[in-house]
This record gives C-alpha cells, sequence and structure tokens, in this order.
DNA sequence: CGTATCGGATACATCTGTGTATCGGATACG
DNA sequence: CGTATCCGATACACAGATGTATCCGATACG
C-alpha cells in the first residue's frame, strides 16, 4: 500500500517499455508466498534459491526472470510483509476504528488491541529477525528497517496522542512519545520470547502485562 | 566455569586416553576467538570454516582436529561466553557485591547496576541474536538458550528478592518472580534497538527508565 | 487466427566450500 | 637426546549451488 516496490522488469538494450506481463505477477507472487514459507521454516542464511523455487512450484528459470538475486527477493518479500503489517496496525489502531469504545478510560483497550495486533504470526517474527539481523550489519539495510519500525511507533504515538487526556504515565517514562517508544521496546522483548517458546496466547498475555506497567500509574 | 564443556578429544578406537596437550588447547582458544570476531562480524549463515580459521591464522586442517562442524564451533563458542557473561552477571548483582550500598533505597541501585551489567558489548548482542535465531527453529538448541536465559533471569530475582523490602511494584509486575521476567524482557527489548542503531550509551539510558517504570511505583 | 514477444524450463559450465587422506614438523616423555 | 605420538598443513576428490545460454510453450495484440 504506503512504499510500494517498482514492479522489477527484464533488462532490455533499449529503453522501450517491454509488452508486460499478467502471468508474471503470478509467479512472482507465488514465489514470494513460497519465499515466506521457506525464510520462515529454515532461515535466510540455509535458504537455496532451488528451496524457494521448489516450493512454488517453479524451476530455477523464473526465479531468474523475476530476481536478480537471493537478496533481492528477500528485501522485496520483506518490503511487501512489512508494509502489510502497518497497514494493519495502523488501521487497528486508528482513532475512528475506536468509536464503540464508549466512555470509560480507553488506556486499557488500546492495550489490549496493540498486543492483539502487534503479536500474529510467529513466522512473521521469524523472518523479520532474520532481517534484523542483516541490518544489524549493514547500515543501508538498517534505514529500511527503521522506516518500518518508525511506521509502527508513529502509528502507537499517535493513538496514544488521541487518548493523552486519559493518560496517566509513569514519570520514568514521560510523554507520548517516550510511551509510543516503550511499547516498541515491550514489543521486541517479548517477540524474543515468543520465537523461544512459540506460546502466543502467553505472549500477548505478557505484553498486555508489560504495557499496563509503562503505560498506567498505580491509583494514587 | 559452570556447566564447561568437556574439551573435544579426537576418536581414538581404543578407549585409551590419548596423550593429551598443550598447544592443542592454545588453538582451540584462538579458533573460538576468532570465530567470535567472525560471527559477529559476517553472521552465523555467512561464516564458512575457512573464514575462521584465516582469522585465527590457520588453515582448515586445524580446524577439523578440534571441532566436527561449524555448528560444533557455533555451540561450543556460545556455551563459553553465554558462562562468562553469566557469571559476570550473577557475581555484579551477587548482594554481597551491595555492601557500599548503604541504606537509601536500593532499587535505582539494582537498576542501574542491571543497566550496566547486561548492555556490555554489541558484538556478543548479534552472536547470541543468530543463536536465538537457531533455537527458534531448533527446539534442542531452545533449551541450551533457556538454560543461559534462566541463569539470568535468577540472578536478577535473587538480587531483586533480597531487597523486597524496598520495592514497590507496579500491579500489574506483581511478585518478584514476574519483575525478574520484566527485566528479562526489558532487556530483550533494548537489545533490538541496539543491534539497530549501535548507540550503547543511549540504550544503557534508555533500559534504566524502562526498569524504573517497570519496577517502582509512582508516588503514592 | 496469426504472429511477435514474453516467461519459464532445461542443460551446461563454473565456482565455492566441504571432508578426508596423508605428510612432516612439533611436543611430550623417558 | 631419542623416539613415539600428536597436531596442524597440504592436496585432492566430491558435492552442491550459482548463473547463463538456449529453447519452446504461453500469452498479448492486431
Amino acid at each position: 500500500m504506503s512504499s510500494p516496490t517498482p514492479a522489477r522488469q527484464r533488462r532490455r538494450p533499449d529503453g522501450a517499455a517491454p509488452r508486460v506481463t499478467k502471468r508474471r505477477g503470478r509467479t512472482r507472487a507465488r514465489l514470494l508466498a513460497a519465499a515466506f514459507e521457506v525464510f520462515a521454516a529454515k532461515g535466510f542464511g540455509r535458504v537455496r534459491i532451488e528451496d524457494v523455487c521448489e516450493a512454488a512450484g517453479y524451476t530455477r528459470g523464473a526465479f531468474y526472470s523475476n530476481f536478480d538475486s537471493l537478496d533481492e527477493l528477500f528485501f522485496a518479500l520483506y518490503d511487501e510483509r512489512a508494509d502489510l503489517i502497518a497497514d494493519q496496525v495502523t488501521a487497528a489502531l486508528s482513532v475512528e476504528g475506536a468509536v464503540e469504545e464508549a466512555a470509560g478510560p480507553p488506556i486499557q483497550a488500546i492495550i489490549e488491541r496493540v498486543a492483539a495486533t502487534l503479536l500474529l504470526d510467529r513466522d512473521w517474527l521469524l523472518v523479520k529477525t532474520d532481517f534484523l539481523l542483516y541490518a544489524a550489519r549493514d547500515p543501508a539495510v538498517a534505514d529500511r528497517l527503521a522506516a518500518h519500525r518508525d511506521r509502527l511507533r508513529t502509528a502507537v504515538e499517535q493513538r496514544l496522542h488521541a487518548a493523552r487526556a486519559w493518560l496517566a504515565l509513569p514519570p520514568a517514562i514521560g510523554d507520548v512519545p517516550g510511551a509510543a517508544r516503550a511499547v516498541v521496546a515491550a514489543y521486541d522483548g517479548v517477540t524474543i520470547q515468543l520465537l523461544l517458546d512459540g506460546d502466543l496466547p502467553a505472549a500477548r498475555a505478557w505484553l498486555t502485562r508489560l504495557l499496563t506497567a509503562l503505560l498506567t500509574r498505580a491509583r494514587e
């Protein structure tokens, strides 16, 4: 939706536009879907190009017709999914979506919604963490990842901002931007735990507790 | 120190003890040290056996004489460093070491010490996260990693337990074991941020704020 | 429906990394 | 100081993955 990856076109000596596609889009999508499965299952470092092709039901010819390298596929996959997730989170946290929240202090509702929205799919966390480690060793990739994190953080921040009248943040957290960063940190921390034990409901419950401690003050 | 990896010995047809070593220990140590550098720099998935040997100043003969596979080296490296870190943290958080803390509420002192002790070396975080991703896809490895995390969490928990008289935990955190888990989660969350931006002082400061919010109540 | 272009399959050349067998220098020990 | 054992170096055979050149069926378009 946002920052769409431009559809890669085959090299052409002249600048003429290629006759373009339809079958192409399908195979590209299938390759990306298969790549997600394979990357999640085996980890980026253990994936061979042929693994992806086999999972998608193609041979390497299809791959090289659509991508130049496994890195390029990996990046395209990350961009696609990251945008998807960011859109979902933004929508789920948009103030419009909160009309049914009636009058009561919405902080708890925000917390529940954040915990339910951010922690969806362990496979995505696996791929995302692979990407994180790539980024940690390559500044250019780090910028790309930071952009995605900024989207998430901003979505949280705006939601908190809309509810600032009901907020009583702990002094150590300070203001709304700090609170948004704290939410991201808690999310990251719980992610690690979820990657290790695979217990999604427990991770959600634990994230809820952490967020409650980070975003609310004990009754004065 | 604890759970030392048994020194691997070359296969012998008979059960006789080999004449044993001294040069061997040195090269093994050098290989492990070089492996740490290489793994941190390139990531587990991109490291070739020869990379480690070259960094250590040996050829592959030395490697195969000491290890059976890159995995075995990686595990040995992780065990070695994880034990080292766990010992350091345990020592730094031991109640004995806290005698100079006078009378004042020691919670803040504990927080400072945890933040300073846990966040030491970005390279270690890189290797540890590589190991985490390995563990996330292999339950047997996950157990090994969980053992290390349990050591850290227990060290924190005991320290908090010793200071429980001064503790006023937020209701969402509950008891001391919960607080120890929260500390680990905050540490994990800040780790991700540090991996991305490489700003160690900022990470320490941010961890301090998070821990303050998680471990203390606003004045009633 | 005919045809020009496209997209994926196939086959091949190459490269990189691995594992093993063997050799010669180093080290422990009498 | 001599010698038996050990340990790392070297060379080689092999397996697996990559990238490319080419071919043929599929698809868009007139």
